[in-house]
RNA sequence: GGCGGCAUAGCCAAGUGGUAAGGCAGAGGUCUGCAAAACCUUCAUCCCCGGUUCGAAUCCGGGUGCCGCCU
């Protein structure tokens, strides 16, 4: 039995220092489930862990892409689950930390045994359905609906991301989307998990992001901007929060102000969503930032009752 | 002090006699290979008082507040 420990919670909910505090307790070693901190030279804006964390506790994941390099919950599961690996054959317990649960999901639950649906099936559906400047979308469900009602029923006709996606997918394999089922390989399926979310009430948590965006800012998220804008103007993820605000900022489209309050107001509904995951999932248990003790103490039962199961 | 204009949700705002559009924010939710993305649901009785009318956010009178101009 393979043991791995999901520290989870919304953006500033503290999950960085908690996860490397009971790293520290447990020889463990952090594995990144984030979008953002994958890419070089996203620092400032992804919340990076710092230098002096990255060398208390092994990171795994943080910069190991290009700003250009493509990134999706697919290739996450793959380099998460080799780290895991590594991180067991030293000894170590991989604790899983971040806010992407879509990642995490993933990594627990295997994703469609899909072949890679080929560059350009997308953009040729995109001009397929393309009608007087916007995507009929309503077609696209239509035709969906013709093809698999059982996909056209789980998506909303307005939803043209997953709409695009589906249609992809049916053309790509001929078969339903509906009818694939997510498959979850030996590994994973052995894997034990304990998941704990970080609570923290919406107010002390407004309050964090406050403070955290205006720290992100005097520690120069513009100017980190304007360099990866520079060097990598088609990197995605500048389209990610914080960044998105400085190239509008840097545009001149947008006051100092303005980015100030935008990137706090759309990290506030990020950390809205990404509770909302959290409440979904009821293997999840909720801690606070005291809990630490309490973690590596139910860590310690597991592996003693793994322990006695085995002998 | 006088004259004019405005007053609709936390914010912007449509509506000029027939039972309160829309957008943003908020709240709740969905999510299977871009997820820090995409999408869904939900949220007011119209500044106050009185009048006209079957019926008023809409018309009339008075009050209050804000804005502009004049003295």
């Amino acid at each position: 039995m393979d043991v791995c420990i999901a520290i989870l919670g919304a953006t500033g909910s503290g999950k960085t220092a908690f996860a490397i505090e009971l790293a520290k307790k447990i020889k463990g070693e952090i594995i990144c489930n984030d979008s953002a901190t994958v890419y070089r030279g996203f620092d400032i804006g992804s919340s990076k862990p710092t230098p002096e964390q990255r060398k208390a506790i092994p990171h795994h994941l943080v910069d190991i892409l290009e700003p250009e390099e493509p990134f999706s919950a697919h290739h996450f599961v793959e380099l998460a689950t080799g780290a895991i690996e590594s991180c067991r054959a030293r000894n170590g317990v991989p604790i899983i930390a971040g806010g992407t649960y879509f990642y995490l999901r993933a990594l627990q639950h295997g994703l469609y045994p899909l072949p890679p649906i080929p560059n350009g099936t997308i953009e040729a559906i995109e001009n397929e359905y393309f009608e007087d400047d916007t995507l009929n979308t309503r077609r696209m469900h239509e035709d969906l609906r013709r093809l698999d009602p059982a996909s056209a029923d789980r998506i909303h006709p307005n939803d043209r991301y997953r709409l695009l996606r589906t249609l992809a997918i049916a053309r790509t394999t001929g078969e339903r989307p509906s009818s694939l089922k997510p498959a979850p390989s030996e590994k994973q399926s052995q894997r034990l998990w304990l998941k704990y979310a970080l609570v923290m009430n919406r107010q002390e948590l407004a309050q964090t992001i406050i403070r955290r965006t205006e720290k992100m800012l005097s520690q120069g998220l513009v100017e980190e901007t304007r360099q990866l804008l520079e060097q990598h103007s088609n990197a995605r993820a500048l389209q990610s929060i914080g960044y998105q605000e400085a190239v509008r900022y840097i545009l001149g489209k947008i006051t100092e102000k303005q980015l100030r309050n935008e990137i706090i107001e759309k990290t506030r509904q990020l950390a809205k969503r990404q509770i909302c995951w959290l409440r979904s999932d009821p293997e999840i248990r909720f801690i606070g930032t005291d809990d630490l003790d309490r973690v590596v103490l139910e860590w310690d039962n597991l592996n003693g009752a793994l322990g006695v199961e085995r002998s």
